[in-house]
DNA sequence: GTCTATACTTCGATAGAC
DNA sequence: GTCTATCGAAGTATAGAC
C-alpha cells in the first residue's frame, strides 16, 4: 500500500494536479489541455486520450473533489470534536477551489449538475453531523437549526477564503473569533 | 435628463450591458469581444475602439458595478430601515455578479487590485450602517459587532446567490428566515 | 464612430505512426 | 500510452478606408 503510494506517478493522475493546481492559483479559465499538460510536462494531447473532452476533465477534477469531502465526512461524523473537524474541512485549501467550481458552473452547464448532484449529499453529510451535536449537547442550548448551521458554516468559510483572495480583511477577525466560540461552546 | 436617459443607448453602453449579461448568465469566461459585439448587434472591433483591451472592458464594468454599490450606500444611510435596504441591495440581484468578479480576480490580476480598493470601500460602508443601526437601538440588543454583522449579511447573500445557481437548497429558507427576522428585530 | 481586412495566438480535438 | 502532424474555430488586437 504505502509502496503503491509511493510509486511514481500515472500521467493522468499528474494531469488531474496539474488543472486543480491550476484551477486555484489562476482560475478555471486558465485550465487548459495546453497549460495542463506544460505543467505536468507532458504533451496537450494526452489530456484529450485520458479525457476526451474538456468537460470530462472537469467532471472527473469535480468529482475526485467532492468524493474526497464526503468520505471525510463520515469519518467526522464519529469524531469526538465534530465541528471542529467540520470546520477544518471546510475551509482546508477547499474554499477557494469550491469558489471557483461554483462559478465554473455558471460556465459549463455539465458541470452544474453534478455540482447540485454533490452538493445535496455533502450538505446532508453536514445536516447530519450538525444534528449529532446538537443531541449530544441538548437542543435548549443550540442557538441555531441543523440545516441553518451548516449552511453558515459554509458561507462562512467560502468568504473568507474569497475575501482573503482579494485582501479584505473587515469583519473578518470577528467571523473567525465567532466561529471558534461556537466549535468551542457546542463541540461536546 | 429624462430626455436623456430615454435617449439610444450609447454603443458603449450596449457593449457594457452585453458584457454583464454575459457575464451573469454564462460566467466571466464567456465574455469575450465577439461574443459581447453579436450579443450588442455591433463589429468585435468596436470593443476595442472603445476599452482598447479586455482587461479595460473588466476595470470600467466593475468600476461602474462598484460605484453604484457605494452610491446607494449613501442613501441608505439615512434610511428609515436600513437593514431592510441593505440587505435588498446586497441579494438584488448583484450576488452572482459579485460571485463571477470575485473569480474573475482569481484570473485577472487587474482585476483584483480593483476589487480589493473597492471592497474596502464598501464593507466600510456597511459597517458605518450596521453601526449607525446599533446606536439607535442600544448596544446590549445587538448580538454582532457591526464588522462582523456586515461580513454575515454579505457572506450570506453570496452563498444563497451561489447555492441557488446550482439548485441547492438545504438550509436556505432557514438562512433567510433568520434574516428577516434580524432584519425586522433591529431595524429601528 | 464604424466598417473591412487582416495578423497572430491559443484553444479543443482528431488521425495516424510508433 | 505517447508522439508528430494538423484542423478549424475562436480569441485579442491593430491598420486603414470611409
Amino acid at each position: 500500500m504505502v509502496v503503491r503510494e509511493r510509486a511514481k506517478k500515472t500521467s493522468r493522475s499528474r494531469l488531474l494536479k496539474a488543472a486543480e493546481d491550476l484551477m486555484r492559483e489562476n482560475g478555471y479559465a486558465a485550465v487548459t489541455s495546453r497549460r495542463i499538460a506544460t505543467k505536468a510536462g507532458l504533451k496537450p494531447q494526452l489530456v484529450h486520450y485520458y479525457f476526451r473532452t474538456m468537460d470530462d476533465l472537469f467532471l472527473e477534477l469535480y468529482r475526485q473533489f467532492a468524493i474526497g469531502l464526503i468520505e471525510r465526512q463520515k469519518v467526522i461524523l464519529n469524531s469526538k470534536r465534530p465541528l471542529k473537524e467540520l470546520w477544518k474541512l471546510t475551509t482546508d485549501a477547499r474554499g477557494v477551489l469550491l469558489n471557483e467550481f461554483l462559478a465554473l458552473a455558471n460556465h459549463r452547464k455539465v458541470i452544474r449538475r453534478e455540482i447540485a448532484t454533490f452538493g445535496h449529499r455533502f450538505r446532508r453529510g453536514q445536516v447530519e453531523i450538525m444534528t449529532r451535536v446538537l443531541a449530544r449537547c441538548g437542543v435548549r442550548k443550540f442557538p441555531w437549526t441543523p440545516g441553518f448551521a451548516a449552511f453558515l458554516f459554509n458561507s462562512v468559510a467560502r468568504s473568507l477564503a474569497a475575501e482573503n483572495e482579494v485582501g479584505m480583511s473587515e469583519g473578518r477577525a470577528e467571523a473567525l473569533a465567532t466561529i471558534k466560540h461556537f466549535i468551542e461552546n457546542f463541540d461536546r
